[in-house]
RNA sequence: GGGCGGUUGGCGCAGGUGGUUAGCGCGUCACGUUGACAUCGUGAAGGUCACAGGUUCGAAUCCUGUACCGCCCA
């Protein structure tokens, strides 16, 4: 303990006690106990990522709630798991097989599948590992996976009720298709991005050969596809052309003219062709009218045998093509610069293909709406509370959800083709026959399903369903969810519908939404950007207190997006120092007492002891209520400037003295005692948000058993609170800074003394400082120290005034040139002036002083006296200035 | 096109329910190596709170509109 480095280094530290932590099992938690539940569980983060800044934020916010809860006497209970990934994981799989030279088809389903289980065991943990670097408390052992047997039995049980209610159903329909992935994907799957791209304007001639309609369209291609052009039945340039009949030109195929509402007349010339096998639109008008779907693009994005000569060419190839004939046959009218949004795979960012496909879907109206309710009536709440809305939009036009995808790794369907007599079997055992014909013919079902699926049952799958377990009946519905505002739609709002439906009951109470992870422009962190901060460097070079307190300090209220940057990490890590020579500070001036066997009847506390305590007690409920209200940086916010700059800055400054062996030891063991205390607390309100640091200091100071992470959390004791001892220890404090901008204003180091004379306001500010004469002494580093409330200045004085109007003088000694003090107590006068003329202003009011509360009228009248007092003061003082 | 946010000193941000001498961190300037800490200390400079109206005794804070920036949905 003698040989604490004066530079704190996390690494070693870290490792120990995480170490220590989990080997004593402090972040188990148990069904039986007679406290309060609390629990969390972790946005599964997927198997093949590895900690990102998102993660890292997320992370640290939920370990800030756990370990504040569990000191708080909550039984705290964090689930860890990991989310099975579907296409992403898949995708990085048959990477590393091409890598190989194999694709997947040649190694067929099972060996695949078995593949990417190896894979997963191999590489599917770092997350995991990462996450124990940042020091999550979580309960490791119920560590779940979306694909575990649990997991597995949960979907199958999902999937079957849902269908035996009629809620999930097979259908042709339009989806989006990925065709790098080879999967459909659901609506918000599709990332929309605004792209520049043409406008072409193509004639389509009428049979009659009489007249043309001009298109307009971004994807001539598809136009192998059209079976009519429409119009708005209200759009009088076409009116007499409604019903007749076109010819596609290079194809022949003869389409309609017909009207529906939905066209937009603005858009191009306001005919638009119809593509219903490959626009969502025009599917929905396809449907309406009863056209055909022609469908051209197949799913790897190739043209079809119905693109005719076109067959077999690449989409972007085929549409090169299609333009240089239509412009041959003097089809092409003209091309316009033209930008419009084109969906993209999120999983791979690869252009999405509308394509007409037979998937399964989830019906969403009917479990939206006890969803919509559960909000709407605050039992579940979004905080910020402007999420309510967003979600609330998202779920009031919900849209049923397409859920098979075309991948292997994933939770199969439970679904049995006969292929006897094409009946569906639906279970959640393979049936030995059809439920129908009796035939054993039956095929598995080769879709799987999108991990969502699974995810969305996340907050009771994880606890044991659809076993009843005890876990489930204590710990759900669970407390608090945190996540960001990106995943509100692909699994808040699916979690909550599940919930409702499998439980009855809602999945958590709170929804706590933080903001994204920018860089210093307020880009979004991404690796094709080149601008991610890799939390694990940070952790590495700045500590992971600094960083989870950077990230911890940088989210707001309002949930607005984080802008991280190495200086801010430079700010927590420079913290996360001070605390530590602070705490250096105490236990080499406190090594002969004993904190714990000290009575607090035998000691003598002074003003800047009762003030220390008072602040104290109001950090304690600053940091407690903030944290309640989800107030991260707020509470941290107030930690950091209690023990910097409050305790650091004066009451450790002020305590070296005190400090001092042989003088009064009563004062040195109250002072040693009140230095504990503060550091005892402050380390226990910083524990949640820098966990590491503060259970090494802990450790130092106890030099025992028990560890941080399972101390009380500091009370708030109200009577603790003196407020008179915190007015008077400032009026002390102020002396002092008056005097530091003498020192700064003329240069003068401390290490030089000087002789001060202190003229106090007032018979009471006398008193006070008069306690304090040896303090003031040191600290003013005075070689004579006066105080006298009826001091004459005269000679070369300069001096400096506090705000109630006491005044500290400095002798100089030599001749100085006084002319800057003149000027610099005028310019104070004259501020002071400007400041008494805006409240006499209102002080005149008679509206003021009629309509204003008593209290801020007050208040007006008491800082008057106070401008005036300082004023007369100022003014005596510059009459003496010769 | 619809919705939601943002606009406060050079930079990044706080400022629920109106009354503060408008705060904080970084940066800047000056001084400082007093044995906890130079990853430090002391002091200082720097803001018509985007703009225009309105409500009010009183607006950074509430209302309306405008401008610019960002995100989401169609």
């Amino acid at each position: 303990m003698k040989d604490i480095p004066t530079k704190y280094n996390p690494k070693p530290v870290e490792e120990r006690w995480y170490r220590f932590w989990e080997e004593k099992g402090y972040f188990q938690a148990e069904a039986y106990s007679r406290k309060k539940p609390y629990c969390i569980v972790i946005p599964p983060p997927n198997i093949t990522g590895s900690l990102h800044m998102g993660h890292a934020l997320n992370n640290t916010l939920q370990d800030i709630l756990i370990r504040w809860k569990k000191m708080h006497g909550d039984n705290a209970l964090w689930i860890p798991g990991v989310d099975h990934a579907g296409i992403a994981t898949q995708n990085v799989v048959e990477k590393e097989l091409a890598e190989a030279g194999i694709n997947r088809h040649q190694l067929g389903r099972e060996k695949f599948v078995e593949k990417v289980w190896e894979w997963k065991e191999k590489y599917g943990s770092t997350i995991i590992n990462q996450l124990k670097r940042l020091g999550c408390a979580c309960d490791w052992r119920r560590s779940r996976f979306t694909l575990d047997e649990g997991c597995s039995r949960a979907v199958k049980e999902e999937f079957v009720r849902l269908y035996q209610e009629g809620l999930i159903y097979q259908a042709n329909y339009i989806i989006n298709w990925c065709p790098r992935c080879r999967t459909a994907l659901s609506d918000i799957e599709v990332e929309h991005q605004e792209i520049k791209g043409k406008l072409y304007y193509i004639n389509y001639p009428l049979e009659s050969g009489e007249d043309q309609v001009t298109v307009a369209t971004t994807r001539p291609e598809t136009m192998l596809g059209d079976v009519a052009v429409a119009v708005h039945p209200d759009d009088k340039r076409y009116q007499r052309l409604i019903g007749k009949t076109l010819i596609l030109p290079l194809v022949g195929r003869k389409l309609a003219i017909i009207t529906d509402e939905r066209i937009d007349p603005s858009f191009g010339t306001g005919a638009v062709k119809i593509t219903p096998a490959h626009d969502p639109d025009d599917f929905e008008i396809g449907l309406k009218q009863k056209l055909s779907q022609v469908v051209v693009i197949d799913e790897t994005g190739k043209m079809t045998e119905e693109a005719g000569r076109y067959r077999g060419m690449d989409r972007y190839q085929c549409r090169e093509d299609i333009l240089k004939d239509l412009k041959s046959q003097r089809y092409l009218v003209k091309i316009e610069d033209y930008t419009c949004p084109i969906g993209h795979c999120y999983r791979c960012h690869t252009a999405v293909e509308p394509l007409v496909s037979k998937q399964w879907f989830v019906r969403m109206k009917e479990l939206a709406r006890p969803a919509i309710r559960a909000v709407k009536s605050e039992r579940i709440r979004f905080i910020p509370e402007r999420w309510t809305k967003v979600y609330l939009n998202w779920m009031e036009n919900i849209r049923d959800w397409c859920i098979s995808r075309q991948i292997w790794w994933g939770h199969q369907l439970p679904v049995w083709h006969c292929r006897n007599c094409q009946h569906l079997n639906v279970s959640q055992e393979e049936p030995d026959s059809c439920q129908n014909c009796g035939s054993s013919d039956l095929e598995q079902d080769q879709n799987v399903l999108d991990t969502w699926f699974s995810s969305a049952l996340w907050p009771f799958s994880a606890l044991g369903w659809p076993d009843e377990t005890e876990d489930l009946a204590y710990f759900y519905p669970t407390s608090t969810l945190v996540t960001g505002h990106e995943i509100i739609y692909f699994w808040v709002a699916r979690m909550i519908m599940m919930g409702l439906k499998f439980r009855g009951d809602i999945p958590f109470h709170e929804v706590y939404i933080h903001g994204i992870v920018r860089d210093r422009e307020g880009k979004k962190m991404s690796k094709s950007l080149g601008n991610v901060i890799d939390p694990l460097e940070i952790m590495e070079e700045y500590g992971t207190d600094a960083l989870r307190l950077a990230l911890a300090q940088a989210t707001t209220l309002g949930g607005q997006d984080i802008f991280l940057s190495r200086e801010r990490l430079e700010g927590t890590r420079n913290f996360a120092n001070k605390l530590w020579n602070v705490s250096r500070f105490i236990l080499l001036n406190t090594e002969d007492s004993n904190f714990k066997r000290t009575k607090q009847k035998d000691l003598k506390f002074d003003e800047d002891d009762e003030y220390i305590i008072s602040r104290l007690n109001q950090i304690i409920k600053e940091v407690t209520d903030s944290l309640s209200a989800y107030k991260f940086s707020e509470a941290s916010q107030a930690v950091y400037e209690f023990l910097w700059h409050e305790f650091c800055d004066w009451h450790v400054e002020l305590s070296k003295l005190r400090l001092q062996e042989g003088k009064d030891e009563e004062d040195r063991r109250t002072t040693q005692w009140v230095l504990q205390y503060v550091l005892r607390n402050v380390l226990k309100l910083l524990h949640p948000y820098m966990p590491f640091i503060t259970e090494e200091i802990w450790q130092h100071l106890n030099a025992d058993k028990g560890s941080i992470t399972v101390s009380p959390w500091p009370r708030f004791m109200r009577k603790r609170v003196n407020e008179e001892a915190m007015e008077k220890a400032r009026k002390k404090y102020e002396v002092i800074t008056a005097e530091r901008r003498i020192r700064s204003g003329w240069n003068i180091p401390l290490r030089k003394k000087l002789e001060h004379v202190i003229k106090p306001v007032n018979r009471e500010e006398k008193e006070i400082l008069e306690r304090s004469r040896e303090k003031f002494i040191q600290l003013l580093s005075s070689s004579r120290l006066t105080i006298d409330e009826n001091y004459e200045p005269s000679g070369n004085l300069v001096s400096e005034v506090t705000l109630s109007g006491t005044t500290i003088f400095v002798d100089l000694g030599e001749a100085v040139d006084l002319e800057q003090e003149k000027e610099k107590h005028r310019k104070e006068i004259a501020r002071i002036n400007e400041a008494l003329k805006k409240i006499d202003r209102k002080l005149s009011s008679a509206d003021f002083l009629e309509k204003a509360p008593e209290e801020i009228v007050e208040k007006e009248r008491s800082k008057r006296n106070e401008y005036e007092t300082r004023r007369a003061q100022l003014l005596k003082t510059l009459e003496k200035i010769k």
